[in-house]
DNA sequence: CTTCATGCAAAAGATTTGCAAGTTC
DNA sequence: GAACTTGCAAATCTTTTGCATGAAG
């Protein structure tokens, strides 16, 4: 139902974000957009790094890190948790449980609960002949406070 | 729905994890257990470190550090990605959005795909004023054969 | 022209590991 | 007893920053 971003929308999306910080879109990120286009499955930041390195056109390293936070905020980029490698938790044991839905721009986080997320999680799991412990789920995305300031001027501070 | 857990239920679901992987029911995990419980909302590894280390009981960061993937396994810490200082991306671009179910005895990983989810997560934005950009799903949870594995032999290889 | 970006190299942090001595099973 | 743990400190790794110089708007 979610359709394949072409190269045009992608970087739409990328040069939306970095107008409404009032960054600038040089040749740098156009590259590193263009590597991370290509790169499928999951991978590290330093991976992402490495391969805008070899990729020739001497992107640096920090250059790379610099560009990641736009790049989810774009949505080009995905955060995932997959091998426990996180540095951040929760009490899992304290209350029932909530997830997440977190603005990009000024950072609050609403706690939401939802009974049907975790009846369908269940399922689901159950499909797959798991035993399903814990999950992780958040939501990403702009309060309607930040989407006004953002429709409002480009020059927004980003948080 | 989801019962808060006591006392005796976390070191239940611990020990039940340590017994999985042959390891032992030591003073110092039970300390870090302790803590565990009575650290409410969100906080990062460090911390938990240094609130063990604080709490009296001489427990070292390493120690702390070995527990950790432990007290997730055992569902009484639950990783979180918020503020997005991640390590670990994947690309928003290519195919449509899949979340993840994991295997946290074997590592195995599978893509799911459930129309449902992303409904109800637009859903539950809208309610809260949000502008969905992105999101991270994973479940946790142990495969049919290492439930198996695990159901016959508490020496079972980790993975 | 003013503001932002970049590379570099250094700095800062966070997490992991080797080892000798002490504990659990 | 054998196997697993721990604390410590050193070693690794990852990510972030300051600064001077070079582009973009």
């Amino acid at each position: 139902m979610r359709q394949r971003l072409n190269a045009e929308a992608a970087e739409l999306k990328f040069r939306e974000v970095l107008a409404r910080h009032g960054l600038k879109w040089t040749a740098e990120r156009r590259t590193i957009l263009a590597i991370v286009r290509s790169l499928p499955g999951h991978f590290t930041a330093d991976d992402l790094a490495g391969h805008v390195q070899r990729a020739g056109a001497g992107v640096s390293r920090a250059t790379v890190y610099r560009a990641l936070p736009l790049l989810v905020e774009a949505g080009l980029l995905q955060p995932m948790v997959l091998g426990g490698e996180v540095r951040r938790f929760e009490n899992a044991l304290s209350g029932p449980h909530h997830d997440h839905l977190v603005c990009t721009a000024c950072g609050r986080v609403v706690e939401i609960e939802v009974e049907a997320f975790e009846i369908l999680q269940r399922e689901v799991a159950a499909r797959h002949g798991f035993r399903l412990s814990s999950h992780v789920h958040e939501l990403y995305g702009t309060c309607a406070g930040c989407q006004r300031t953002s429709e409002r001027s480009a020059d927004a501070p980003a948080r």
